[in-house]
DNA sequence: ATTTGACCTGGAGTGCACTCCAGCTCCTAC
DNA sequence: GTAGGAGCTGGAGTGCACTCCAGGTCAAAT
């Protein structure tokens, strides 16, 4: 089975000019065409691509992105600078992870605050009515 | 107490062109000056810029900090809007915390495959030794 | 046979968040 | 009084990751 581009845009979330875009940067290898010029996308393709937007929402740049595929190109040979880079970035996502941790703190005792002050305002509010009361 | 750009970058860990950046696009009040026209920064200004970078983190755009920026100036009235804001920045930070989560799994799954392939190798390098033995 | 719609190419354009630069001023230290 | 260093301004340039476009091809449907 393969797919049309618009296929594999709808299949993997990106766009089909994202899908050409790639191609052109070499971060995957151009996929088969059929009889009319036009490209085919294998279940191999479309499997590489989830991976590659799975990297991509680490934050993994795609410059580093492109070693990986190219590595992928070499081989087994390769296999340890790869299992590196990945263990890097998940270094780099842990990371990231934790500094969301200490944003979201700062966030929630932001809102917090803002909470409070919706609580007095209220208090000021019905304060009037108790006083008339 | 207040200080100079240079120890402003230095104290908020952004640079002395982001700092006049951020002032040029209104994220920030422009600082005071001093007899020499030079910008001195206050501690509420250095605090403001903590927070700023903060909500940079959790990857708040520049647009959005802006318009929290401008209800700042705009007193109580606007507290409400700043924490919808704010809680939706919340909203985002956790989607995003769970994103990459799933990525690390996928990492850690990855990870795991070159281990294996690389105890196969040694596998395959101690196996000749065994047989010579 | 022609219209339609998906896809093709090379190249230009976009939005974001900075970052750098030239040419200037101002204060401090010697 | 002059040399050096920090800071000033307006504006241009950068890197990233797309995104869009014009002008063309191709196959299927009418």
């Amino acid at each position: 089975m393969t797919y049309s581009i618009a296929e594999a845009a709808r299949r993997t979330g990106l766009s089909i000019d994202t899908l050409r875009y790639y191609e052109r940067i070499e971060l995957i290898d151009p996929p088969a065409r059929d009889t009319g010029g036009r490209r085919t996308y294998s279940e191999d393709d479309i499997g590489w691509l989830g991976f590659l937007t799975k990297l991509r929402t680490t934050g993994m740049p795609i410059r580093l992105m492109r070693e990986y595929a190219k590595l992928r190109r070499g081989g087994p040979a390769t296999a340890s600078r790869r299992k590196q880079i990945l263990v890097e970035q998940r270094r780099d996502v842990l990371e990231r992870i934790a500094e969301l941790q200490g944003s979201l703190d700062v966030l929630n005792y932001k809102i917090t605050n803002y909470e409070q002050i919706e609580k007095d305002m209220a208090g000021l509010l019905a304060a009037p009515q108790e006083a008339a009361s």
